[in-house]
RNA sequence: GCUGGGGUGGCGGAGUGGUCAAUCGCAACAGACUGUAAAUCUGUCGCCCGAAAGGGCUGCCCAGGUUCGAAUCCUGGUCCCAGCA
């Protein structure tokens, strides 16, 4: 399992949506000889192509792994992706991991502490009606205090350190990072030009058929409370399927673009804080020659 | 023209004499984030001073009035909507 030289390295390309990583991400693959992991926690769902932007399929590792109604998380990608790039290495090519997911990036390059805790289904069934204030009081108040403010009123981060305090400590095995020689490349985009690109990104999806599809997923017994159908792109048809007219359509993609922005910019937050990616402004010229020369140079280099 | 309803912060929409710079939702802005992450959660959100506590100013269509005190009551104006003509 002793990785060396070139035999080790990984290519991450990410970046907010929008900015054409999975295009540039195939891109550089022919070039390369290498192969494209999807780090995309939507396009992991069968049947959901045109929302979550499906490029390149057939091509691409990751898409379509699960049905919409099964469970998916970070852990799950954490070990589809770390086995498929050693895979994709031993074959003596370059595994280019490309997603706009950052939880799911950061766990494949820094790791994850707690990975290994599953679900708790049953736990998890007990605490689902818990109120934020009756959570709060099954933490115990020194984990309570490590938390900050806004974790500390999510249920959803209370429940998992609950479920965390219920597993021996013998299953609180560190994911011990592997030691990949990772390059990770950032797009984005000046904010006007970014905005422009979400409208007309949104308005293709809708000309390619996002109705129909939404039609499907839910003809195929789907339903609008499964974690998948919460997507952007999706979620916001719920009214316009349910009574369908001009109005309601005209509803669904003006609220689809402002979704679109916004997790754009919450994108932006996330990343402002990673360490370690080379951005490039994807409305400059000569950004793709420059990050070719980047990647050559690591590629290159022992 | 008559009758009835209504005009509240960027929008929707509460409030019907004081505890109201005005519940709440949306948008906006800032941020958090380690098994739902395209998710979930937090803070700010009239203007000015202040790190904060706090203070000052303007404010619920317009103009007057009643009242110690009005977004809330009265009068007039104006605009919108519904019903009747």
């Amino acid at each position: 399992m002793e990785h060396i030289g070139s035999h080790n390295k990984l290519l991450v390309v990410t970046g907010p949506t929008a900015t054409g990583k999975t295009n540039f991400a195939l891109e550089i693959a022919r070039e390369f000889q290498g192969e494209v992991i999807s780090a995309d926690s939507r396009q992991v769902y069968r049947g959901m192509d045109i929302g979550t932007g499906k490029d390149g399929k057939g091509s691409v590792h990751l898409y379509d792994v699960v049905n919409p109604d099964e469970e998916f998380s970070v852990a799950h990608f954490l070990r589809l992706a770390v086995s498929l790039i050693y895979e994709i290495q031993r074959k003596n090519s370059l595994p280019i991991v490309v997603g706009g997911t950052g939880l799911y990036i950061k766990a494949l390059v820094e790791g994850i502490d707690t990975v290994n805790i599953p679900r708790n289904e049953s736990l998890r069934s007990r605490l689902a009606n818990l109120s934020v204030q009756e959570l709060q009081q099954m933490v115990p108040k020194s984990v309570l205090e490590m938390m900050n403010n806004s974790d500390r009123n999510n249920p959803r981060r209370l429940i998992r350190k609950i479920e965390i305090m219920q597993e021996n400590q013998n299953r609180h095995i560190k994911y011990h990072r592997r030691s990949f020689d990772t390059l990770q490349i950032g797009l984005t985009a000046d904010g006007e030009y970014l905005l422009e690109r979400i409208i007309q990104r949104v308005m293709d999806r809708v000309h390619k058929g996002i109705i129909e599809e939404i039609q499907q997923l839910l003809a195929m017994g789907y339903t609008w409370d499964l974690p998948a159908m919460n997507t952007i792109g999706y979620k916001e048809w719920k009214c316009y399927m349910e009574s369908p007219s001009d109005e309601h359509k005209n509803e669904a993609i003006a609220l689809w673009i402002r979704h679109e922005i916004q997790y754009a910019k919450r994108q932006l937050v996330w990343f402002k804080k990673q360490q370690n990616i080379r951005w490039f402004c994807i409305n400059q010229e000569g950004y793709k020659e420059d990050m070719k020369r980047i990647i050559y140079m690591w590629y290159t280099s022992s």
